[in-house]
DNA sequence: GGTAAAAGGTCAGGCCACAAGACCTTTTAG
DNA sequence: CTAAAAGGTCTTGTGGCCTGACCTTTTACC
């Protein structure tokens, strides 16, 4: 009802203008969604580019200037010559400080309250896989809270983080409680890298993995109360550290 | 993990191949979204050609086409002349019961995830909104909620039902929230009207009178429990009478 | 140390969906 | 009866994308 008088007297909030997402947008946009979930870490390279045109289905000029768009922003590096390709930078927010501070800071409430929800969809499906889950879906979580905790380096430890939340969605049994978590994830981290911990959070890295073992254990138990308090809270911590690197980039602009 | 060897070795699920959305695409997923989310109800007549060129920001042919695959499917009649347009028909989904058979049946489990996961969500929406009512959220929700006690015909109801619905998402003070609720609708009405509830399901149509009125008190009372309880049942219901058509459907194609 | 393979870099030609705009036809309110 | 408001049709132009061939750079491997 509020709508129809707040958008224009558009009838419907469908009917606002369309935007016709190019096959660039949309091969940018999941190369850079790819990298912000971490399929691709900091270091590594993404596939060459006549094997994105087989696997998006797309031209090669096509693949070429979403590459050359993630370049632009300073998210890969190309090298060129045999095992040339477009490597993920490490630690790319600090050399795209000035693209985050225009493109995340004008939509920080959006962000805001995309992390609100995020707290709210992990804690019910903390609380969703506690009651539901079987006896096969704790065997994965419990091989990736292993290895989140024996991990040594950054790199493994997000590797076994990002299973281990991946198999507690799994324990829901639903496949699309997979992709709406995985889709939040995506959004809230399309301006900075998955877990923008730098060298001094390692003591909440730690704590994280309190975080998890106590998550497991009160999934693994049943209890979904304290599965949902527990990923909600953890979920508010993650949300605090990036707000805490994004007002370091702002103060560092602003300097 | 398990992704890289079940999707033919696509190193990311974000790396699947694109379809680029053509604009045609795009404006009839839109206008079939309004449609099936309420905001053109059957009888109704969507807005003209030269208006949805306007909102939309697209060119006459292309919402022309559009158009004319609503009408091809059977959810709009065109009429011309004076007071023309596209008429959303009247139970649109006896008319194309061969497009909801060829469309909906064989993709019928993910629509059970679906069903599953709005149950779970708007059980969540509803323990927010226990949890954070505010004193002016909960006008929208009374005034929702006697509009549709005291609805006469199926229409009013529907309206209602969506307003009341729309207003316990607002509640959460969370925009994200509204749009992710409006999303799984939109998903889950793509392929049937909002509520496909033919005069036999008047019984069930005041148990939801009985749902709705518990739900607003546990709301204003500020009892999340009760109120995610009430709300994922609720839910739950209705998820099972669109079965029951869908059944129903199913059947009169085989015979 | 040479060479071929594997990567990125460049370019030209052709196609197709879409945008813009003018104009025709049908219906109906007034 | 007439003009307005709708849908129906057509033409023309353009930009984005695909195809495919070829060039350049680097490096693993013989």
């Amino acid at each position: 009802m509020l709508d129809r008088v707040l958008l224009s007297g558009a009838p419907s909030p469908e009917l606002r203008p369309v935007r016709v997402a190019s096959a660039v947008d949309e091969v940018a946009d999941r190369l850079l969604t790819a990298i912000a979930v971490g399929d691709f870490l900091p270091g590594e390279r993404l596939p060459a580019e006549r094997e994105l045109i087989r696997l998006l289905g797309v031209s090669r000029p096509t693949v070429r200037e979403a590459i050359a768009r993630l370049q632009g922003v300073g998210v890969v590096e190309i090298r060129r010559g045999r095992n040339g390709g477009a490597y993920v930078r490490d630690s790319w927010t600090e050399s795209s400080a000035a693209a985050v501070r225009h493109t995340l800071l004008p939509r920080w409430e959006e962000f805001e309250q995309l992390f609100d929800l995020r707290g709210l969809v992990e804690g019910m499906v903390a609380a969703t896989a506690a009651r539901r889950r079987h006896p096969r879906d704790l065997e994965p979580m419990r091989e990736a809270l292993a290895a989140y905790l024996s991990a040594r380096t950054p790199r493994d430890a997000q590797t076994a983080d990002s299973a281990f939340h991946q198999a507690v969605c799994a324990a829901t049994g639903n496949p699309q409680i997979v992709m709406l978590s995985r889709d939040l994830l995506a959004r809230i981290s399309l301006g900075f890298p998955v877990e923008p911990w730098g060298k001094g959070e390692r003591t909440h890295f730690h704590q994280g993995g309190e975080d998890h073992k106590a998550l497991y254990e009160s999934i693994a138990a049943g209890e979904p109360e304290r599965a949902e308090e527990i990923a909600q809270r953890h979920f508010m911590i993650s949300a605090e550290m990036i707000r805490d690197v994004l007002a370091r980039v702002r103060a560092a602009g602003e300097s």
